[in-house]
DNA sequence: TTGGGTGCAAAGGCTTTGCATGTGA
DNA sequence: TCACATGCAAAGCCTTTGCACCCAA
């Protein structure tokens, strides 16, 4: 979760990177959300309560960083935005650690934690020679709330 | 596949739509590459070896409405442009048909075809009340060309 | 001291929209 | 005829980039 602010600091210096007060901020916002999935703008005002000072660019800037970093994972939903959550990994490892649950009613998004993909990984290789680093999962449909609204609605 | 001519009039017909030169090229565009992954920009240069009076406007929006339609899939890799491929299903229905193979190294894309997932869908639908109704599944890897070509390097 | 980092504003790049004109039914 | 569709250009919108200033190390 590197929210050790210690890690981080290593982490960053490892990589001949400075800790600046906005990193740190930037990483607190995210840290303090797990499983929220925040957009560019998001963080931005998140930050902006503590430090009105930072710019926007310094925000893309510093996830774009952090996305390299393996700090963060990204999520684009397909509405214009990129989105970005603290990654369930601290190290910069690219993980098996993606499976989303996307309500098509209220917009609303879970994770879900399985491994049954790697059988599916398997079965690849053995069909096609493909060898799976890592995989991103979006499950469209609908969420219990929205479900149970509706059949009441009936 | 409304590889299909009548099945494509149809279609529109009863969307109160009219079958234009326009759509009708577009379509026979992404009928005659399946499997291609287009970006707006591709279909529009394709389209205009046979039409050049078309615009890009059109293309977007026609694209959008066979989106909406059923009648082509999307794809996003994250590089900036959405990309479209002719529905393997005909029917507007949003089918289980989305797996692709993404090769880190060269770019790319490989479909598979496989159903694991619903046992995945029916453990989620136990655990969390969540019922899926379509899914994309992104696979990250190195292709067996790839493979061959760094193992044959070393 | 000094090279990386930041803020601001401008530029980029894909996609959408407004509007006058064109056209399928 | 007439509502839908198209072309062109302008506008939108998220994100990146240029540049001068700033500040961790």
């Amino acid at each position: 979760m590197t929210g050790n602010p210690e890690q981080f600091r290593e982490l960053l210096k490892k990589n001949g990177l400075k800790v600046t007060t906005q990193r740190a901020a930037i990483l607190e916002v995210l840290v303090d959300r797990p499983g929220m999935h925040l957009t560019a703008e998001e963080i931005y005002d998140f930050v902006k309560i503590r430090h009105p000072e930072i710019g926007l660019a310094t925000v893309y800037r510093t996830i774009q960083l952090f996305s390299e970093l393996g700090l963060v994972d990204k999520l684009n939903l397909d509405d214009g935005f990129v989105r970005y959550e603290i990654s369930k990994e601290s190290a910069p490892v690219h993980g098996h650690h993606h499976h989303h649950l996307i309500c098509l009613d209220c917009g609303a998004v879970f994770a879900f934690q399985d491994d049954l993909l790697e059988a599916l990984e398997t079965r690849i290789l053995e069909q096609t020679g493909f060898v799976v680093q890592d995989h991103e999962v979006k499950l469209y449909g609908r969420c219990e709330a929205c479900r149970a609204m509706q059949s009441k609605a009936e």
